[in-house]
DNA sequence: GTCTATAATTCGATAGAC
DNA sequence: GTCTATCGAATTATAGAC
């Protein structure tokens, strides 16, 4: 029915106000980055009033710390088969970047802002040490090719997402993964050079 | 002498303020990006009057662009001996990036604005493409392997020089280029997988 | 819950005295 | 050439009517 009673109604209302921001926000620091995205654009975007923005997230950090909260489990990679786990995990990082437009907001804002930056750090570490640690000739040796990993993706995403190099956009999804896939599984397995 | 006469020594003393403006310019740039790094903060840096930055200037645009314009040449790369051209070039950017914080400059706000965006494609372009093209196996492909390289030279930059990730930046000269070398080596000059 | 009006800053840019 | 004073625009954030 289209009017039902307003005292649980009303709180669905901002409830929806409430994502349409969220998601409006995530694009505009994707697309803009921290400063050029205002929370007027983003109160228009999502069809709602700025002052709304203010009242349910406090602040513009407040916003974008929304935004960017990453849902726990979200980069999770299946660990098994470890066979061609470059491949894989070069895969994996493609369809997260593409489905998920927070990373690319993240990444974008990370470039100015130390706090965002440090972030992004810290979802790679997590990610990365661990694997390296699982599949590597050397523990010891875990930090420092997880960081050759999360260099070669986070340079495939500033071309491709970031600086949107049209040549690097035009990569097909099985050419980024045959070209990089071995890169990653050498700097995961191989001995040191 | 330290009181000579006015008419030349007026006009160099303008010329240190511009040199002083436009290298406090370029860190502020590079440290803070574009939106952050105010008019009034890098005259404050250089020990200068923020009219003088306009009046020199012209816009902030214009200051920013004079900050990170590139020395013709500054990227040259030798191509011969073409053995070793991965760890050669992997080497060569890393003393650029070093040298000339203009760079690190440039691909900070590169991930804001379109524009720096652009123009680090083309310096990328016109330095890698050619070189692909020298080296690689299939001249058709010259775009594509040119832009594998881009994307592990930046991808290294940002996690060292723009993200700052301390496990990046503890890595040494050595250790990158003999990780990094081989990827651009097979990137260059390897058959398609 | 929603929106209007506005306060409080900050910044780029300009005008003009010296 | 140099600097002071200030304008005008844009922004985040708040106060309060409805």
């Amino acid at each position: 029915m289209t009017g039902t009673t307003q005292t649980q109604q009303a709180a669905r209302r901002s409830d929806a106000t409430r994502a349409a921001i969220l998601a409006a926000a995530r694009e505009r620091f994707a697309a803009d980055g921290y400063e050029k995205a205002t929370i007027r654009a983003i109160a228009r975007d999502a069809k709602a009033d700025p002052a709304m923005v203010m009242r349910y997230y406090d602040s513009k950090a407040g916003l974008f710390a929304a935004a960017v909260a990453i849902n726990p489990g979200l980069l999770d990679l299946p660990v098994e088969p470890s066979e061609e786990i470059g491949r894989r995990l070069v895969s994996h990082f493609l369809t997260l970047w593409e489905e998920n437009g927070e990373l690319t907001a993240l990444l974008r804002v990370g470039a100015t802002d130390p706090t965002a930056a440090e972030r992004v750090g810290s979802v790679l570490r997590e990610q990365l040490i661990p694997l390296a640690r699982q599949v590597g000739p050397d523990p010891e040796q875990a930090q420092m090719r997880a960081t050759l990993c999360a260099s070669t993706v986070l340079g495939l995403a500033m071309t491709r997402y970031v600086l949107r190099f049209p040549a690097s956009m035009e990569l097909s999804r099985e050419e980024i993964v045959e070209w990089l896939g071995p890169t990653v599984q050498r700097y995961l397995t191989d001995p040191t050079p």
